[in-house]
DNA sequence: AAATTATGGTTTATAATATAAACTAATTTA
DNA sequence: TAAATTAGTTTATATTATAAACCATAATTT
């Protein structure tokens, strides 16, 4: 009845960053860092940790002499996430069937 | 953008827990074990929380010579879990916006 | 040009969590 | 009466999330 939830993706910050890759395909990690409200630490881990669950693919340039992590979805990231929302609208729903 | 998740139930143990009493609004230890395939220790621990956080309450009487312990959600514990459900679907929904 | 501040991160330390394993206590069965 | 079952609780451990501290380079100020 209740499915596991994927560890990688029952995770506040995590799951935001997925969410805003999901629609938006490529961003940047300050752009990530500004819309989930994260310090750069925190961000920095789990975009580590997403990258290692192959669900997001991250590469490193240098912008206007800055460093530059982007960061992009990857096909595993989105079927994950896709499997992820079904799992927990069965914890959400009522109709718990 | 992306509310804060409510710890107490951004963990999938007790929010299997609640959503099963949302709908029942009543049921024994035994019961929430069964249906959410939890151990007897970590069940316990979880409805702990849950009762500290006021979301439960929980009443402990005899029932064929064997402790019964049973749980069933409060107001506080419904408030929660419709907020939840409404925050975590900001997370899930292509519509962020 | 030396010192200071800002940018864009990473690494490390810590506190909180989830979970399983071990335990308790009473009951039933063999 | 010894073993197994029921219904849990407590304790130990491994994992997590998070913040704090740190690093390297670039830009700015004095």
């Amino acid at each position: 009845m209740f499915k596991e939830l994927d560890p990688i993706l029952h995770s506040q910050l995590r799951l935001a960053v997925v969410s805003l890759l999901v629609s938006v395909k490529e961003a940047e990690f300050t752009y990530l860092k500004e819309q989930t409200n994260s310090t750069a630490g925190n961000l920095s881990v789990q975009i580590q940790k997403l990258k290692e669950a192959g669900y997001i693919e991250v590469e490193k340039t240098f912008k206007d002499n800055y460093p530059q992590t982007l960061c992009k979805i990857t096909k595993a990231g989105v079927h994950a996430f896709e499997k992820y929302v079904k799992d927990i609208n069965e914890y959400l729903n009522q109709k718990n069937k």
